[in-house]
RNA sequence: GCUGCUAUAGCUCAGUCGGUAGAGCACGUCAUUGGUAAUGACGAGGUCAUCGGUCCGAAUCCGAUUAGCAGCUCCA
């Protein structure tokens, strides 16, 4: 006898029986559970109860249903290509978020044809509604089970798996795959699926090894789910910055210039100007010392600061690295060890101290090239590059006003409702080889780190190996339209690069002492923040932020001049303003296409030039009536200064 | 860097079997037009990314390079 509590009910039984026969027995199963949670453990709908036991039943709706449901999609794919191609190995085809994935070890690269083919068996294999079975192995078997069949990745994942492992496997109809599971109950219930692509991807994701052929899906218990997923995608598309941003002029791309290195052009270039300013005013305020320091420097610089060894390869050197009889010079992928010399340039008080210093810095990195994309990653990059120098006593209070200042700046934009926090730290396992610095040191600073973190009540996620060579990160993600992830804005304790620079100051008892460093973004990349605020408002930015706020209208010819003067008028007030006075808006045929990404237009006519007024439209309020131009420039005044969205 | 895909006018694309280049939009001129998406006529624009190869002949086939895209790896 023992019970099965359910969230709406509790049942007794006598003797073993699965999750579907429990759930049923309770009335509480439909066509739509997936699977369930057991204790917190995410179980089969097959799985057996013998215990008292604590049970969820779970739909697509949840993120565990969910994934079961994708893995068993994964696992239909791979029987299909089983099938098609039977010489191909199979490796690991975990759900994702999003979908799922699976990856073979195949001579010939899969063309859309061929998924197209595997997607039209797969159809077949769900339409058999084959039953997905677990069974389990002693190590032994496991290893021949999977030599008979030919699997080389398979036997290899079971000789990685501790001796205690419970090696389990999932068969449907002919096809046997090594998985921990769970999976659905056959393979009947994945209605609706799309192979999305196919492309490389390192075996165990490490460089060295071979090349496989990962088929990526997504797959859906109906047909309507799957038609508004492929929607949603389209639309996020239509948001895509490196499309849209170049549609609309906020950048471009010179193949002679280069990889990586984007023009931006008098739109991009507007915006970033007006968010740099802001940033720079708003670090004033908050007590920073603005800096200016070169952009290159010789290789001494970096072999101080460890950046020769540790991150050479992602620097541009200008002469010969290897040539001692030679200057050599670098492009600086990092501001730290230039402004830091700020600090050095003569002895330091405990009093000066935390000196906060801020640069507008651009940066040079030579990334691998297949790594730029649009103005998301690229080789020169401009960033809101901040060190503050503290005592140890000030890291705390410091570390919140980064903190601050970063939430502060990303919800001004708007960015931060899609940001989440990552706490990255080292990996011991690369100490020495990634990491400067010991144990010791290491430890004390993410648990500095920590504590900070939990007492400010973050949550955070950990990112092992994650960390900067010098120290550990609390890294602000931003996750945009396609729910890709990226750093956008970063925050580093450093007790390393003090040390090495010989960083010092006469602490109040006259001892010399070596402060803490904070290395700090506050809006971060203004390339990067430039794109994810394209994505973000889809090209129509607040008005404070926009290149072009307002833009007059001129109806017929002889209000031109009368336009000019509007335009002067709200000009000399500080408001970005042009006439379009081409021929075409002069017409009954006012084109509005371009003006859907404008704050506001101002639109003149016989009435309003004798009045002496204009008639307002706004982007987000509509026609907002006719009103005296003075009326117009105090409000969007108004609305720049307190930088509304 | 790796795997795959792609590159034709400013943009979006067509171009069949290898036979010397096309449309719409945008742009220019003129005409027309008067309150919110695309008036008409005419015009200008391209060594078909670059370099090399095959061929009597290459936008088309092959190779390399460059750049763009997706993913991997790496990273702000």
């Amino acid at each position: 006898m023992f019970q099965v509590k359910f969230a709406e009910k509790t049942m007794s039984f006598d003797a073993p029986l699965s999750v579907f026969d429990a759930a049923k027995a309770a009335e509480l199963v439909s066509r739509a559970h997936l699977a369930a949670e057991v204790d917190g453990v995410l179980v089969a709908m097959t799985h057996q109860l013998s215990a008292d036991c604590e049970v969820k039943l779970l739909t697509y709706a949840d993120e565990g249903g969910k994934r079961v449901f994708n893995h068993t999609a994964a696992h239909v794919l791979a029987q299909a290509v089983k099938r098609l191609y039977p010489a191909c190995k199979l490796t690991i085809g975990p759900a994702i978020e999003g979908g799922f994935y699976y990856d073979f070890d195949s001579d010939t690269p899969f063309s859309a044809e061929v998924l197209s083919a595997l997607e039209g068996e797969m159809k077949k294999i769900v339409k058999e509604n084959l039953l997905i079975e677990r069974f389990e192995l002693p190590r032994a078997e496991a290893v021949a089970l999977m030599e008979e069949r030919a699997e080389p990745y398979k036997v290899q994942l079971i000789n990685e798996l501790p001796a205690d492992a419970v090696i389990s496997f999932y068969r449907q109809g002919e096809f046997v795959d090594l998985c921990a599971g769970p999976h659905l109950f056959a393979t009947g219930a994945v209605k609706a699926f799309k192979l999305t692509q196919c492309t490389g991807a390192y075996w165990k994701g490490d460089q060295s090894n071979k090349m496989l052929q990962r088929v990526y899906g997504v797959a859906f218990p109906s047909k309507d789910e799957l038609k508004a997923h492929l929607e949603a995608l389209e639309e996020a598309r239509r948001r895509d910055h490196n499309k849209i941003g170049r549609e609309l002029e906020y950048f471009t791309t010179v193949e002679s210039i280069g990889q990586g290195l984007p023009i931006l052009l008098p739109k991009g270039a507007r915006t970033v100007q007006i968010l740099q300013r802001w940033i720079e005013d708003e670090e004033q305020k908050r007590g920073y010392l603005l800096t200016k320091t070169p952009l290159m420097a010789k290789r001494d610089l970096y072999r101080i600061s460890g950046h020769w060894d540790h991150y050479r390869d992602g620097m541009f050197i200008l002469g010969d690295a290897e040539d001692e009889t030679k200057e050599c010079f670098a492009l600086r992928p990092m501001t730290c060890p230039f402004q830091y010399q700020v600090f050095l340039n003569k002895k330091r008080s405990y009093r000066e101290l935390p000196m906060r210093l801020g640069e507008t810095s651009t940066l040079f990195r030579n990334e691998d090239s297949g790594e730029m994309h649009g103005l998301i990653r690229v080789r020169q990059f401009t960033i809101s590059e901040g060190h503050l120098i503290l005592r140890p006593e000030q890291l705390e209070e410091e570390f919140r006003g980064c903190l601050e200042l970063a939430k502060y700046v990303l919800d001004t934009v708007g960015m931060l409702e899609n940001c989440s926090f990552r706490f990255s730290q080292w990996d011991p396992a690369r100490a020495g080889i990634k990491y400067e610095g010991t144990a010791e040191q290491w430890e004390h600073a993410q648990t500095v780190m920590g504590t900070i973190l939990d007492n400010l009540g973050v949550t955070y996620e950990i990112g092992i190996d994650e960390a900067a060579f010098y120290g550990p990160k609390l890294d602000i993600q931003y996750k945009n339209v396609f729910g890709k992830e990226d750093t956008i804005v970063t925050i580093q304790i450093d007790m390393l690069l003090a040390e090495k620079f010989g960083m010092e100051y006469v602490d109040s008892d006259g001892q010399m002492k070596t402060p803490y460093i904070i290395h700090r973004t506050s809006l971060g990349c203004y390339e990067r923040t430039l794109a994810y605020l394209i994505e973000r408002y889809a090209g129509a930015l607040p008005t404070w932020m926009s290149p072009e706020q307002v833009r007059i209208l001129p109806i017929g010819e002889e209000h031109i001049d009368y336009a000019y003067a509007v335009r002067k008028a709200l000009a000399a007030r500080g408001v970005r303003v042009e006439v379009d006075d081409r021929n075409e808006t002069i017409g009954k045929k006012i084109r509005t296409a371009q003006l859907e990404k404008l704050p506001y237009m101002l639109v003149i006519g016989e009435n309003e030039m004798t009045a002496g007024t204009v008639a307002v439209r706004s982007r987000k309020a509509g026609d907002m009536g006719v009103m005296s131009v003075d009326d117009f420039a105090t409000a969007i005044l108004a609305e720049i200064a307190e930088k509304r969205r």
